[in-house]
Parts: structure tokens; sequence; C-alpha cells
DNA sequence: TTATAAATATTGTATGCCCTATATAATTAA
DNA sequence: TTAATTATATAGGGCATACAATATTTATAA
């Protein structure tokens, strides 16, 4: 059990998975990879697919079997969802990338 | 019990508050109501007040009384969390903003 | 002086994020 | 065919964020 960092900057991975869908169709392993990425270590199995799940059961992401991978993709009520939460985040984050 | 938006935004709120602490002094009633109006809502006592007592145990910031008001500063290691953390922040949100 | 308001604080509850550990199914390589 | 790899998935837990409700202290107004 490592000790986390007092400011972990956790939060919002919801909102970067439909950011990537938005782009392109990805399976959850690529996500784990490309998310992770940006957050400097590829997130675990047991972030990503509990939080496809729950996107999937609101209906924010759809997705194609395709071999044994799940390519997901941007269900109508995700876009809509995603435009909302982008307004709310760069009303709440712009000046903070900016300065 | 209101219903929570399905992608809700948490997060961050140890960060904007060192955020704000870097730009001016201000006490706990201020930073709720600064922060909770990017996020367009107040924060409430119970949200913002753990909060600081987190940070301060923590010696990220330190508070001066003044009145019936604490006011309160960024601590030396609170401003190199900060920086670190923007770091972070920057390069896991930024192309986000932009696009 | 007394009432009101401002600011701080705690308790209780809920939930999302994120990990480790473990497991299973499908594909590919040996 | 068997072994290794790839991709998905769940269980269980820690912790930060966030709310409503309640309480306390200090300053201000009536």
């Amino acid at each position: 059990m490592t000790r986390r960092k007092v400011i972990d900057l956790r939060g919002f991975l919801s909102f970067q998975i439909l950011h990537e869908l938005k782009r392109k169709r990805l399976c959850g392993d690529e996500l784990a990879e490309i998310i992770g990425r940006k957050k400097s270590s590829k997130l675990t199995p047991g972030t990503i697919y509990p939080a496809l799940k729950k996107l999937r059961h609101n209906k924010l992401v759809a997705f194609k079997q395709e071999g044994r991978k799940k390519l997901y993709t941007l269900a109508p009520n995700g876009e809509k969802e995603y435009i909302r939460a982008k307004k709310l985040f760069r009303k709440a984050f712009t000046d903070l990338l900016k300065s």
C-alpha cells in the first residue's frame, strides 16, 4: 500500500474516456494505455473496466465486439454529456492552464 | 437526494485551493465562493473546511487569524507541490482545452 | 444588550477514482 | 497441442470530493 501524494490529481476519468472516444474508436486496453500515458502510468484493468462498465450502463458509450476486443464508440447521449462536461471543465480550469 | 450527473467532474479541489492561494491570501469562506463560482455553485462548509484541514496538517498551507477569519497562504511545501501538480495536470489535460 | 449574520467546524452519508489481486476467454506462437 | 500473450472482468479496499444538517464562535446591527 503505497502512500498517496497529498495532491494526487485523481478525477475526470469518465470525461477523459469520452474525450478519447470522440476522436477514435478504441478498446479498453488502448484507452488504459492512452489515458495512462497522459497521467504518466498505464491505467490498470481495475481502473479502466469498471469505468467503461458504468459508461455502458448509462448509455454514454456503445461497443462492437471485434475478435477479443470490444471497440468502444461515443453514444449519442455520450456526445451530449461530453459537450456539457467540457463546458464545465473549461470554466473551472482554463485559467489554471493558462497561467 | 438529488441524482448526481454521470460525468460529475469531481476532483482536484486541493489543487485548486493551492492555485487560488498562490494569487492571494484568502479565508475558507472566500475559497468556497471563488472555487464554487468556477464550478457553478458555492462549495459547502463540509467540503471546504475538511480540505483545508488536511492541507494544514500536511503543511502545504499556513494561516493567520484575522478577526473571525483565518487567512490562508501557501507554505513553501505548498508551492513546491503546486508546481509539481501543475505539470502533471497540464500534461493530462492541455489537449482537452484546445480542441 | 440582544439578535442577527459571518465564518469556522464536525458528523454522517454517498460516490467516483484508482489500486492490487485474481480470474477467465480468446488469440497467437512454439 | 500446448504455452504464452492479449484483452476483458470482478472483488475488495483506501481515499478525496461533495452534500446536508448541525453546532459554535466572533463580529456587527438593532
